[in-house]
This record gives structure tokens, C-alpha cells and sequence, in this order.
DNA sequence: AGCACGCCGACT
DNA sequence: GTCGGCGTGCTC
């Protein structure tokens, strides 16, 4: 589809809007669909794509000349199809996807010059040289290098070296400087695959260069999913072709990494949200050159501009972090697929407890299965035992409170007798979930949102975990007026650090979460301490769960099991044993065997039942079977709508008409609206409303068909969020 | 998303 | 008398 000098074209900008927006071609330009180009809109000038044909609606007067073509690679068919199909599946505006898969816009400037040294052709003879200065001037060469580069290699700062230039000691030239990637080398040292492992590479192997597939790999804990997968990618390497690899959690694949450098050589491209500007920048380019081969990533990396895509991994595909839920509320697992499926590739889907979808999908034949049933080398699968509540009833020490059971207390002690490592799993953080004043009740509440504040003792504030707002402890209620009368109220990880650091006053502690935990740097270095023994006690939250292994660990206690189980999420139980199932596959994933203790006040719940027999077939099974009945997904469709605004009584009053308005028919439902469970977050107002349908039926068009007869102030917002996960 | 336009409150 | 608050509406 091209487009000559007098004509007009389509252009797609990165906005929230739903449409193209038409331009002139003028004389000396072609441009064709996909091309990145400049074009004036309103009083600035902005960067979009070629979208195809105008629909011709517009009079020409209003039409403005297209400025330019921007020399990068156009963005591939597939990816326009792709950004397409997503908008029309999460009911997002068109150039809201485009503004995902266009999220460097530098990446489409002019390369940047940077200054570069060489050596002078001659020095005066007046120049000082200092001896930070004769460092340099003994290192340089023609070889162009950075300010930076060149201090680095003389020992010296580049302040220096500036300074030197400066003087006329050096010779200053301009040059595009750009980060070499490195190759994956697909030949480098094949790691050694049992027999299970080979045969479920060989069946992903044979799949890539094959068109499109689905395939899960359902693999325990520890039995080398990651070592599986390398094989598809070393395949696609082979054929010159790009891969990549989404993870939930980019900040905790440090372990990963080592693997793909042992596997490789080399380590991946890697994409996240806190890259430096210039990486993030080349990376985006490299990605579009095809100079990058392997990128591991987070959600977004599935908006990169691959050229040629071989390859799609979702590690851990079961995590719920993979679904987006602000802006596009995308799930990049499902989207993965999509993608693969117009780029006519595989994609290979890796997790120990598979969510119910995927599950469905392997049953229903729509994806493949690879199956590894046994854990690597020497490691045996942890004994999980439960220990329940409401006959072992932690004793109240001195401290008062206590959240560790006598048996979980004993198990702790016999374990550091043996110099072996424990974790303490609670999936809160902070030191108490409610603070509430001892003299009049009152509790500490979020002014933007219907939540409790938090305490952080460490850190002396209060903090809202759903809007960020924090504030120091009050010193008196702020209802009664009383000093001193707060009393905290649950169990937070720093509370159990408490009471851990009261019970073994020998051990070395470690407290851990996402809060505490902010660089990569400083994960690292937790990670090294523990594996290094220096630490015999890790407390930690769900960060915890994921991907690590620790050699001497080999007692996990989880302190509150039943912690997610209540709530109105549909997925409450799927999800509490994919995350006890996780945490208790940290325990003894070396020759030591591995303890898993369970605090549970309902042991006879079928989660508590699979994680003890470690067979999630017939919870899997029956939580199957609910969802059937009930119509949820994955048997089922399911949409939310999220009515938000800071005045009450529009919110009300708009969430009141969609309620009346609400399709209805065979297989259709509406439930709501209702408050939602945060009925007032960030300072807006929310009610909630539920579409379901049947599996057949396609629940875009009925929302649409809803939303576009509804009459709303503008301060309102409906949000519409398809597949949800969270019902908050 | 920006940015201008537009209509009501506290200030050099 | 003006500066500026953010509600509303438009951008080919």
C-alpha cells in the first residue's frame, strides 16, 4: 500500500484516540503503510504511523501536508495487525495500543552524537601534564573513545579527560556511539538434558520454523523448564530468528540470566520499565534491526518491533502480573498468543501450576503439552505438612501477640541446630494491615481510598498499598484525642521479624518485599547474603516465591495460608496454591531434603489438600468443575465495567443507567452495580459492574452496543477491563 | 495526550 | 482591574 505525492493517507498517532487522522502526501515523498512519519496536529509536530487508506470523509481544505518519512525500519504487518486485534479485544482506543508499541520515541530521532578522543596530532609544549593527564595520553589512540571509556581505561575521571581536550591534549571528534549486543551463540555448551527433558525439547524444537503452535510446558518445580525452552531459542538463533522470553518479574531474574549466559555466552537483551534512557533507547532499535536476537522481558516487551520474530516464551505463564490494569488492560500472556498466532509462530507457555485457561486450552486440544514430572538431579520434592490453627494456637510470649505456631517453632529451632536456612512466608507487608486507637476504636483510614493505612515501623509512616499515600504516625487519635492509644492490629512481615528476632535471638534476619527491595543491586546482594549463609532466617512476601533457589534452605514456614482465600476474586483459591505451591518449592532444592509447614485454619480446604498431596489434579479438577457450573472463565466470558469519578452522585447516577440499560438475553448477564471493594480509590469514586456471557458469544460488540447509548457527564469514567483478574 | 478557550475567585 | 483555577472540546 503505497502512497505518492498527492494523495492522502491515513495516519495512525500515539494518542488515545480511536482514529486515523488524514494528511497530504506531498511532492518528492512515497511513504507506505507502516512507515513511521512526521506530521503537524494541532500546534505540534508528532510521530505516528502510516495506516493505510483515508476513508476520503474529510474536505480537503482541512487536510495538512504530511512533514516527513522517518528513516527507521517501518513497523511489519504483522505488528500493525497485532496492535489492531489488541484494541478491538480490550475495547482500547487504536492509537492507545500504537502508543505501547511506540514507547521510545527517541528510538525514531536522529541517531545522537556523542564526543569522542583520539590523540592529538600535536601537543604544545606549554600543556601541563599532570600525572591524571600522562595516564591518558599514554592510553589513547585513534581508536575513538568517550570521555568516560577513556578515563575508565587510564584510571583517571572523565572529568580529566574533558579538561585535557580542552587544553588541546587530545583530539575531540563527534561520533554515533551505539552499545554493541551481544550474540547468543545457539552452539555454545548445551547444558545436559535428562531423557524427559530431551524429548520435551525435541517436541518444541520441531515447532519452531513450523507455522503457529501452542505449547504448555507443565513442569514441577526444579525440573529445568528454563533448560527446555533454551532449546526452541538455540533453534530459532539457528535460523537467524529473534525470541522472546516474558517474565513476570524482570528484577528477580538474575539466577535466569546466569543460566542463559552458561547456556548462550551471552546474556539476553533485557527490557524493563527502569532501563536507562540511552539502553532503552538502542534496545528499541536494536529490537527493530534485528541486531537484538533474545530479549527478556516484562509485559511490555510484547509491544517491541520485532522483524522477525521466531519465538515467544511465558515464563511462569500463570502469574497475574502478566495482566495490565491501567491504560490497555491487556494480558500478555494471552496476547503472546495472539501474537504468535499472526506472526505464525510458537509460543511456548512454562509454569509448575498452570492457570485454569491454559489448562482448559491444553484439554480442549488448542495448545500442546509437554509434561516434566521429575525434579533435577539429586533434589526430592519437599514434604509439606499443615499445621492447623485452631488446635495449635501459638503461645503468647511476653511480647504479647504471636504468629508462630509451637510446631512451626520447633521445626524452626531443629533447623537452625543443623546450620540450615529457614523462610517465613506472609504475603503482607509492613508491620500491621489495621491500626486502630485502643481508646475509642477509631482506624487509621486512607483519605484517597476506601483502605487502611499501613504501618511501616521501620520507616515510622503509615501507608495506603492501593494509592501510595503515606504519612507519620500520629502521635494522638485523631478522633478522640488520645495519645499514645494506637494498637496495631494483624500480622505484617516486620511484625513476625518481631517476634522472630524475640524467639531466635541468634539468627541472622532478613526482611524482604517489594517495598523494601527497590534496584536490582540491592535484590542481588540480599540473594548473595543468602547463599552465602549469612543469613539463617529470610521473612518475606511474595517476592519471595518466585525463581530463586538456595542450597541450605530447608524449612519454608507459611505463617497465614488462608490469607487469600477470602475476597470476591474468582480465582481467589487458583491463585493461593499456585503462590503456596511456589513457596513451598524454594524448600530443599538441593541434596538437603526440604520441610514445608502450613498454618492453615482450614485444612480440609481442597487447596490445602493439593499442596499436601502435591497432586493439583483434582483441585485443579474441581475448581474446573465450579467454574463450569457458575459459567466463569475460562468456561464462561467476562467483562468489567469500572464507573469512576470525584463526584458521588454521577458516578451513582451513571453507574444506575448502565444497570438499567444492561443487555440481557440467552447466555448474557449483568451483575451490579455495586460499591466497588475499594469504593473510593486515588480520590474517585467507583462503582462496579460484571458482564458475563457464554463462551460463544463475543461480549465486544454487546458492550459497545451498551456504552454507546449511555448518556454521561464527562467527568465520569467508564473503564471497560475484558478478562478480569482484579475485583477491586 | 496536550493545548486553547472560557468562565469565576484572590491578588501584584 | 488582572492572574490562574481546571472543566470542556478539538486536533486531519
Amino acid at each position: 500500500m503505497i502512497f505518492k505525492a498527492g494523495h492522502r493517507t491515513a495516519v495512525l498517532l500515539p494518542l488515545p484516540l480511536a482514529g486515523c487522522y488524514d494528511y497530504l502526501v506531498t511532492e518528492n515523498t512515497e511513504v507506505k503503510r507502516g512507515d513511521f512519519v512526521t506530521v503537524p496536529f494541532g500546534n505540534r509536530k508528532l510521530t505516528g504511523v502510516v495506516w493505510g487508506k483515508s476513508d476520503g470523509k474529510l474536505p480537503e481544505i482541512k487536510l495538512k501536508k504530511l512533514l516527513n518519512r522517518i528513516d527507521a525500519p517501518p513497523l511489519p504487518e504483522e505488528m500493525l495487525k497485532f496492535i489492531n486485534w489488541v484494541a478491538g479485544y480490550t475495547m482500547s482506543p487504536l492509537g492507545a495500543v500504537l502508543k505501547m508499541a511506540m514507547s521510545v520515541p527517541d528510538a525514531l530521532l536522529p541517531a545522537k552524537e556523542n564526543t569522542a578522543y583520539i590523540k592529538a596530532d600535536s601537543i604544545l609544549p606549554e600543556l601541563r601534564i599532570t600525572n591524571a593527564r600522562r595516564k591518558i595520553l599514554s592510553v589513547v589512540s585513534d581508536k575513538p573513545l568517550l570521555s568516560s571509556e577513556l578515563a575508565a581505561k587510564a584510571g583517571t575521571s572523565a572529568s580529566v579527560v574533558r579538561g585535557l581536550a580542552e587544553a588541546g591534549g587530545l583530539k575531540s571528534i563527534s561520533v554515533i556511539s551505539k552499545p554493541v549486543f551481544a550474540q547468543p551463540n545457539p552452539d555454545y555448551k548445551g547444558a545436559v538434558l535428562s531423557d524427559e527433558q530431551q524429548k520435551a525439547a525435541d517436541v518444541l524444537v520441531q515447532k519452531v520454523n513450523n507455522g503457529f503452535s501452542a505449547t504448555l510446558i507443565d513442569g514441577v518445580t526444579g525440573s529445568g523448564k528454563t533448560e527446555v525452552y533454551f532449546a526452541a531459542i538455540a533453534e530459532a538463533l539457528k535460523s537467524g530468528k529473534q525470541s522472546l522470553v516474558l517474565v513476570p518479574e524482570i528484577a528477580l531474574t538474575s539466577q535466569w540470566l546466569e543460566r542463559f549466559k552458561r547456556r548462550f555466552d551471552s546474556e539476553p537483551a533485557m527490557w524493563h520499565s527502569d532501563l536507562s534512557k540511552a539502553l532503552r533507547r538502542e534496545t528499541w532499535k536494536a529490537v527493530a534491526s534485528c541486531e537484538v536476537k533474545v530479549v527478556v522481558g516484562a509485559r511490555s516487551a510484547l509491544f517491541l518491533p520485532f522483524n522477525n520474530l521466531g519465538v515467544i516464551i511465558v515464563d511462569e505463564e500463570h502469574e497475574t502480573s502478566f495482566k495490565q490494569e491501567e491504560g490497555v488492560m491487556y494480558h500478555a500472556r494471552d496476547m503472546a498468543v495472539v501474537r504468535a498466532n499472526i506472526d505464525k509462530i510458537p509460543v511456548i507457555l512454562a509454569s509448575a501450576t498452570p492457570s485454569l485457561e491454559t489448562v482448559n486450552n491444553v484439554h480442549a486440544e488448542r495448545y500442546d503439552c509437554v509434561y516434566l514430572r521429575t525434579r533435577h538431579a539429586k533434589a526430592a520434592m519437599p514434604n509439606v505438612k499443615l499445621i492447623d490453627m485452631r488446635i495449635n494456637q501459638p503461645k503468647k510470649g511476653e511480647r504479647g501477640v504471636s504468629w508462630i505456631s509451637p510446631p512451626l517453632n520447633k521445626a524452626i529451632e531443629r533447623t537452625l541446630e543443623n546450620d540450615e536456612q529457614v523462610m517465613l512466608f506472609l504475603n503482607r507487608r509492613g508491620y500491621a494491615p489495621l491500626t486502630l486507637c485502643r481508646a475509642c476504636g477509631h482506624r487509621l483510614k486512607c483519605p484517597n481510598c476506601s483502605a487502611w493505612l499501613v504501618e511501616h515501623r521501620k520507616r515510622m509512616i503509615l501507608q495506603c498499598h492501593h494509592c501510595g499515600y503515606s504519612s507519620k504516625i500520629p502521635k494522638e487519635c485523631p478522633e478522640c484525642e488520645k495519645e499514645d492509644s494506637f494498637v496495631a492490629c494483624g500480622p505484617g512481615i516486620e511484625r513476625l521479624a518481631e517476634e522472630v528476632e524475640c524467639r531466635f535471638p541468634d539468627a541472622n534476619i532478613a526482611t524482604i518485599a517489594s517495598d523494601t527491595l527497590v534496584s536490582p543491586s540491592a535484590i542481588s546482594e540480599v540473594l548473595q547474603k543468602i547463599t552465602n549463609h549469612e543469613i539463617d532466617i529470610i521473612i518475606g512476601t511474595q517476592i519471595l516465591a518466585k525463581g530463586h533457589h538456595f542450597p541450605l534452605l530447608t524449612l519454608v514456614g507459611v505463617i497465614d495460608a488462608d490469607l487469600g482465600l477470602s475476597g470476591g476474586d474468582l480465582r481467589a483459591s487458583e491463585r493461593t496454591f499456585q503462590l503456596l505451591n511456589q513457596v513451598a518449592g524454594r524448600a530443599g532444592r538441593a541434596e538437603l531434603e526440604g520441610q514445608v509447614l502450613v498454618q492453615t485454619y482450614e485444612p480440609e480446604h481442597l487447596v490445602m489438600e493439593a499442596l499436601i498431596s502435591g497432586d493439583s489434579d483434582d483441585f485443579m479438577g474441581a475448581e474446573s468443575e465450579e467454574r463450569k457450573i457458575l459459567m466463569m472463565p475460562p468456561f464462561g466470558r467476562m467483562a468489567a465495567l469500572i464507573v469512576s469519578g470525584t463526584n458521588e452522585n454521577a458516578v451513582l447516577s451513571t453507574a444506575g443507567i448502565l444497570g438499567r440499560t444492561a443487555p440481557h438475553g440467552e447466555g448474557v448477564r449483568v451483575l451490579g452495580p455495586a460499591d466497588a471493594p475499594l469504593f473510593m480509590l486515588r480520590g474517585r469514586y467507583r462503582q462496579r459492574l460484571l458482564l458475563k456471557t457464554k463462551k460463544d458469544i463475543r461480549i465486544q460488540p454487546i458492550l459497545s452496543e451498551w456504552l454507546a447509548k449511555i448518556n454521561k457527564p464527562s467527568s465520569v469514567r467508564i473503564q471497560v477491563d475484558i478478562d478480569p483478574y482484579s475485583f477491586l
